[in-house]
DNA sequence: TTGAAAGCGGTACCAA
DNA sequence: TTGGTACCGCTTTCAA
C-alpha cells in the first residue's frame, strides 16, 4: 500500500500537522525538521499530499471544466475551437489553473452524471445556448460558469462571452447584397438535428434549435430583406457538421438548377473553405462566378481568399477564463460582446447580369 | 451553506447510506424511497454527491492528465499537437474518462507542484523524453503515465508511443540526398537551450538536448553520411520556437553568403513552412531553388507542396489514451512504435549544376 | 431494504 | 514551533 501521510508523521515520530505544514507551509516549521521529514518521506515513497483529499478538505480543486456542446474530440477539428482553447488555456495558466475537458455523452441523462463527476471549480462552456441540459446540471451544482452565447433566460449572474452573431452576419449580407446578389443560398452546420445534406425547409430563422446559426440565419435574412430578398425566396442548405468535406457535400447538387444561386454565405469558414473546393472541382460548369462567405476567419482563409467576418478567438478564449477566474465585481461586467469585422477578400464580387 | 447529503439524509429521516445508494446504487433501495430522497434533495437544493470526495472514496478519479513540455497555451498552436490531442480525447471519451490539461510552470520547483497537485488517474506526456524533473514527478506519485518517447532509462513498465525518429528522418534525408545535395542545412526548434535564432554551432546530433530533434537530427546526419558528407560539413539552424515565423526568422540569412545550401531539412511542418515562406519574400535572388522537408505531414503540408515525413497523429493519440486506460497484459505491448512514410511532394527537386 | 460505523487522506484552527 | 482535534463529504462493508 501506498505510504500515507500519516506514515510518515510516524516514522519521523511528529504529528500529522507538521507533515502537512511541511508541505504546505514551510514557515511554519523549522527548516531542520522539515528537511527531516521531507527525507523520511522521500525514504518511504511518500508521494506528497493526496491532490484529491487536498481538495475535499481546502474546498476548492484549481481547475475548470470544459463543455464542447459537440464531441470532445471534434472540438480538436474545428480550427475556431482550438483558438479558443489557446485563449482559455492561457488564461487558466495565468491563474495556475488546469482545464479538465470532459466529455459530453449523447445520452442526455448521462450528461447530467458527466456534469457531476467533474472535479472543478467552474464551467467554460463552449458554444452553447440551447444545450440546456448541461447547463441546468451545472446550475444545479451551484457552480459558476461562463457560455460564449447569452443564454434565453440569463439571469444577472451569468456571464458570457460572445458576439452579436445577427449583426455581425448582417455586416457580411449587406457586402453581399450590395454586390447586387439577390439569389442566394445560406448553409449551415446541422441547422435541424438528423437533417440531411443540403436544401432544407426552415419556415423562419429562429426555427432553427441552435442559438448561434439562429442569429445567424437571421442576420443574413435582414441583409437580404433590406433589399426585398425575403425568406422564402431563399434557399437553406445544411450540412451535416462543421467541416470542409460536410460543406461541400450541402452544397453538391446547388449549381445543377437552372436558376442556381449566385452567392452562399455560410455560417462558417470550414464549411464556406468546403463550398470552394466543391466549385473547384474539376467539370464543373457555371452560368457565372459564385460568391461564397465564411464566418470567423481562421488561419486558411486568408490564403483562400476568403470573404468574413472575423471574430477574435483566443481573446474570447481569454476573456471567458478571466471571467471565470476573477469575477468581475460589477455584475454588468459579465457580459462582454467582442467586436466584429468584416473581411473582403476574393471570393466575393458583384454578380453579372445574365 | 449548500447542502449535504446529511442534510438530505436528515430531512427524509434516513441515513447517509441510504441517500448515497439513492445516487450510486439505485437498486438498492425502493423505488418509493429513492423517489422521496431524490425530490427532497430537489427541494434542498442539493447538488448531487460532491465530486472530489466521492474520487477520494472511492480512489479513483477518471481523468487522465496531460502534460505539453511547451507551454499549454502553445500546444494548441501546432497543429500536430491538436491531432494528438483529438486522438487521445476520443480514446478518454470512449472509456468516460476526462482529460487533465495540465499548465506547466517554467520554473523547475513548481512543475513538481502542478505534477502533485492534478487529480488524475495516471498522465499522459506529450513529447517528453528529457523532461525528467516531470517525468521524475509522476513517478514519484506512483501513477502511470505514457509517454510520446522513449526514456533513456526505460524501464520494462514504461509505456510509450512513438515513432522511430532516427530511421524517420533518414528516409526523408535519403531522398534529399539522392536528388544530389551535399550543401544542406537542417533546421530544429530549440535545437540548444537559449540559442539565437539562425546557424548554430552543434559538435554533434547528440549534443542536442531534446530527444525528438536529437533522433531526428542524428537521421539526417546519417544519410548524408552515407554519401560522403560528414557532419561539420552540415549547417544547422535553430529556431526560437515551433512556429512558421520562427522557420522563416531561422533562414533569414542563410542564402546571402556565397555558397548557399541547396536543400533545407526541418524537424517540423511549422518549420519547413516558415522557409518556404522566406523563400518566398520577394526580391529574395536564389542561384537555384532550395528544396525544403518538412516533418508530420501537417494538414498545410498538402497545400504548400511539402516533402515530408508521415506520421498518425490521431492514432499517436488514440494509442497513448488506450495504452493508459487499458493497459496490455503483456508489458511488451507497452511500446508502441508507429510507422511512418515518406511524402514526396514539390517541394524538392534535383540539385542544379553550377 | 435500511442503518451504523469506519474510513478515504488531508488541512487548519487553536492550544500548549 | 509543534501537536490535538475536528472535519471536508462521501462510500462501503456488515449487521440488523
Amino acid at each position: 500500500m501506498k505510504p500515507t501521510l500519516q506514515d510518515v508523521a510516524d516514522a519521523v515520530g511528529v504529528s500529522r500537522s507538521t507533515v502537512s505544514n511541511a508541505y504546505s507551509r514551510p514557515d511554519q516549521l523549522s527548516a531542520a525538521l522539515r528537511a527531516k521529514i521531507l527525507d523520511a518521506a522521500q525514504r518511504l515513497g511518500y508521494p506528497g499530499p493526496n491532490p484529491t483529499a487536498r481538495s475535499l478538505r481546502r474546498g476548492f480543486v484549481g481547475a475548470i471544466g470544459v463543455l464542447f456542446t459537440s464531441q470532445l474530440s471534434y472540438a480538436f477539428t474545428d480550427p475556431f475551437a482550438v483558438r479558443f482553447l489557446a485563449g482559455l488555456s492561457g488564461a487558466a495558466e495565468r491563474h495556475g489553473n488546469s482545464l479538465l475537458l470532459v466529455p459530453l455523452p449523447a445520452d442526455r441523462a448521462q450528461v447530467r452524471t458527466a456534469v457531476e463527476n467533474a472535479s472543478v471549480d467552474g464551467f467554460c462552456v463552449y458554444c452553447a445556448g440551447d444545450e440546456d441540459w448541461a447547463l441546468d446540471a451545472i446550475h444545479d451544482r451551484g457552480l459558476p460558469y461562463v457560455t460564449t452565447a447569452p443564454r434565453e433566460n440569463a439571469g444577472p449572474a451569468d456571464r458570457y462571452v460572445g458576439i452579436d452573431e445577427r449583426a455581425a452576419a448582417r455586416s457580411v449580407a449587406d457586402h453581399v447584397a450590395a454586390l447586387g446578389h439577390r439569389r442566394v443560398a445560406l448553409l449551415g452546420d446541422t441547422v435541424l438535428p438528423d437533417a440531411p445534406p443540403g436544401p432544407l425547409a426552415l419556415a423562419a430563422p429562429q426555427d432553427a434549435p441552435h442559438s448561434v446559426t439562429r442569429g445567424r440565419l437571421a442576420g443574413f435574412a435582414d441583409a437580404f430583406a433590406a433589399v426585398g430578398v425575403d425568406w422564402p425566396a431563399i434557399t437553406v442548405l445544411n450540412a451535416a457538421g462543421n467541416s470542409r468535406a460536410a460543406g461541400a457535400a450541402a452544397v453538391a447538387t446547388t449549381f445543377a438548377g437552372d436558376d442556381p444561386p449566385t452567392a452562399v454565405l455560410a455560417c462558417s469558414d470550414v464549411l464556406a473553405l468546403g463550398v470552394l473546393d466543391a466549385l473547384a472541382e474539376p467539370g464543373r460548369r457555371l452560368r457565372q462566378p459564385v460568391s461564397v462567405t465564411g464566418f470567423d476567419d481562421i488561419a486558411d482563409a486568408a490564403a483562400a481568399g476568403l470573404t468574413t467576418v472575423r471574430q477574435p478567438a483566443e481573446e474570447k478564449g481569454r476573456i471567458a477564463g478571466e471571467l471565470l477566474l476573477k469575477p468581475p465585481a460589477d455584475p454588468a461586467a459579465g457580459h462582454v460582446l467582442l467586436r466584429t469585422d468584416l473581411v473582403v477578400r476574393t471570393s466575393t464580387g458583384p454578380v453579372r447580369r445574365s
